[in-house]
DNA sequence: GATTGTTTATGGCCCG
DNA sequence: CGGGCCATAAACAATC
């Protein structure tokens, strides 16, 4: 007899849309990544409606991950062998669902035929954002790199696009699809700094769901690095490189993430292209895939390691800081008018600091 | 052969 | 009434 889920709606169906099951499956993982048939174990688990008919949802939910845009593909590391690929959120559907709760889904996540321009209002926008989520670094952080990043966060407050510190209101998602080349990310430099088009032709600026500094691959799992993430690094100057993979050391150490900044990342990537003609492609163009290890090395762990050794960080820097982060349970909590949850009693929600309305980041042991 | 992924089609519900 | 969102069915391809 299969034990109650702990989020149990008996047997009733529960209020939720396939898409937001999956998202809930997505966002409980420690990867925030899952391959399918983990999803649909996830969601038999904790709601014993789907452990029946199991051939008619599950088709449903095969479905809704092809057919909607949130949901990205990753292929799998050729040391991860198996059946089909990891699915992923998207990195900007992070706010689908209004507080995180779920229930109710604001839009349709919908990618759109893009006007180039937009993406470098866009990239502005993100490094504004990413240049806050580095200055929060700040105490773990070596005197000149902390100098450095006030220098960009006073030139990003002072270029009159977006006073710092400024939250801009509820977003409009401008449109951002392009070529998703290693050139078009990494190349140019020169043209991507802060925008000087402040024409209003373009959308306002969006306020980004996940991001938490510049040029990092962090949030979706060691292979998939967020679209939002390489924007930000295009729209630094490149000798801010040497700043972005210190930061992403720092930030890996902090979080006990496997963190990478996005030029290692990238110039592994292209090196690896001009050296052999097999890579992982992106099966959307929304957000990179790639390999972890590649041609037998681990790029992350090496990317790393060569910080280390050129920077030499004091381990009495890096202190531990508290996890961030939602549990499944509150998030599976419905709100106060809708359909009234049957909760075990002892499966008290724990998370009271409830302050990241945008940002799904779970963690739960699996 | 079973699983995974893509695509098309249809109909219900809700809202402006 | 039309459009958006959603659920479901089903045909079919690709992959392990």
């Amino acid at each position: 007899m299969p034990r109650p889920g702990r989020n149990t709606y008996s047997d009733q169906k529960p209020p939720y849309s396939y898409i937001a099951l999956t998202a809930m499956a997505i966002s409980a993982s420690r990867e925030k990544m899952l391959p399918l048939s983990d999803i649909y174990k996830f969601i038999m688990d904790k709601f014993p409606f789907y452990r029946q008919n199991t051939q008619r949802w599950q088709n449903s939910l095969r479905h809704n991950l092809s057919f909607n845009d949130c949901f990205i593909k990753i292929p799998r590391r050729p040391d991860r062998p198996g059946k089909g690929s990891y699915w992923a959120l998207h990195p900007y559907a992070g706010d689908m669902f209004e507080n995180g709760s779920f229930l109710r889904r604001r839009k349709r996540f919908k990618l759109h035929q893009q006007r180039q321009r937009s993406l470098g209002m866009l990239a502005a926008q993100e490094d504004v954002n990413s240049l806050k989520g580095g200055l929060e670094l700040g105490p773990y952080l070596h005197d000149n790199d902390r100098v450095r990043l006030q220098q960009l966060a006073a030139s990003a407050a002072t270029s009159g696009y977006l006073p710092f510190g400024h939250s801009p209101p509820q977003p409009v998602r401008p449109p951002y699809k392009q070529a998703f080349t290693i050139d078009n990310i990494i190349g140019s430099h020169d043209k991507a700094c802060l925008p000087s088009d402040t024409d209003g032709l373009l959308s306002p600026p969006t306020r980004l769901p996940v991001s938490p500094l510049p040029g990092f691959a962090s949030q979706f799992g060691p292979h998939n690095i967020p679209h939002s993430l390489m924007l930000s690094y295009r729209a630094l100057r490149p000798n801010d490189a040497e700043l972005i993979s210190s930061l992403a050391s720092t930030y890996g150490q902090v979080t006990g993430h496997n963190v990478m900044s996005a030029i290692d990342y990238f110039n592994s990537i292209r090196s690896l292209q001009q050296s052999q003609a097999s890579l992982p492609l992106p099966v959307k163009p929304t957000a990179l895939t790639t390999m972890n290890f590649i041609n037998g090395q681990d790029v992350l762990a090496r990317s790393q390691q060569s910080y280390l050794e050129n920077h030499s960080v004091s381990a009495d820097r890096v202190k531990p800081k508290p996890a961030l982060g939602h549990s499944v349970d509150s998030l599976l909590k419905p709100t106060k008018d809708s359909f009234e949850p049957k909760i075990d009693d002892q499966e008290k929600v724990t998370d009271k600091n409830d302050t990241f309305a945008n940002s799904i980041e779970i963690d739960v042991g699996s």
